[in-house]
DNA sequence: GGCGATAAGTTATACTATAACATTATCACG
DNA sequence: CGTGATAATGTTATAGTATAACTTATCGCC
């Protein structure tokens, strides 16, 4: 596996053309569910895109009330079920320490998303760094445990919010 | 920092004494407390005692419940109050994939925790691992990422659930 | 004993998630 | 086509997790 990261476009939200993200995460995940014969629906299709509305985590509730907008009243269930598939299927991760949920930058690889969370600006980059499994997985094996599935979040602030605030975000004195 | 790791005595639940695990972590605590002149008050120092009952995770509301059978009626406010105590004094840490929580063996220590958790048996291990915290730090390090706090949880299955049931937990054929 | 500060009690409510069952859409096959 | 199995969605209700806001009690100190 290749190391890959996300940092720059994810903590660079205000100037990077995110309509491009979301094209292409779109269009990833079409070709993605084809080749695995399931079906990309329009509601998945929609919450997927909902995801991508930004590179921070979003509430299932907060896309709850975005779908509202669109079809008229929806139900808990309709949008934790979208939410299901496109885990199941690779195309968002769940940030657990949040409660919410963010698209994946590169659903084609199967892959366990670690996480940097910028409590300033709240966007979340996704790291793939063949380094941190294998310690990870190492350790585990070392005491005879068996890794299903690696929940790795990591919260502080960006580069960005560093820059603009050394402080992280109490009001300047 | 010394590496470190509580896979025996937690996922040994029903051979160790676990009753020593409870007592020297009440005695810690109580130092702990009062080396750094906060009050660990009855309430607190039962809730701390309930976390302890066993080494898997308990979640707030089965505190609660647990609260209710000493004290009359309790409310939620209560017991997340004591948790949020234990926690900012390092005493417990919280288990994000569970929303639970777990006692920590060694508050002495400043450190995040990092987590084995067998979905089996619901115990919980605690590892602290300086080539786990390196790697993660040099890796957030090289993407201008400040870490505050850091999420590790690994969920699978515990070597002896893994010698009891190959299969991880199915009804066998 | 009175005062300020910290802790605990109380009530209400917000937020997150799923169970269970009814209905509709899709697709393979005859 | 039609029809029946399967998958997806709609609907209603409820379970589970967490906090806000305000009141009362306790502690430590002068």
């Amino acid at each position: 596996m290749k190391a890959f990261d996300t940092a720059e476009t994810s903590f660079d939200s205000h100037t990077h053309d995110h309509r491009r993200c979301v094209r292409s995460a779109l269009q990833t995940a079409e070709a993605l569910c084809q080749q695995h014969g399931v079906r990309l629906t329009a509601l998945r299709r929609r919450v997927l895109e909902l995801v991508w509305t930004s590179h921070c985590p979003v509430g299932a509730y907060d896309l709850l009330e975005m779908l509202s907008k669109d079809q008229g009243r929806v139900a808990p269930p309709t949008v934790y079920r979208a939410l299901e598939f496109l885990l199941a299927n690779g195309l968002i991760h769940r940030i657990e320490s949040r409660n919410a949920f963010v698209g994946c930058p590169h659903p084609q690889e199967a892959h366990a998303g670690h996480f940097l969370i910028c409590r300033v600006c709240g966007a979340a980059a996704e790291l793939s760094d063949p380094g941190i499994e294998a310690t990870l997985d190492q350790r585990a094996g070392e005491l005879g445990f068996f890794v299903e599935a690696k929940t790795v979040e990591l919260r502080g602030l960006c580069k960005g919010c560093r820059a603009r605030r050394p402080d992280g975000g109490e009001q300047s004195a």
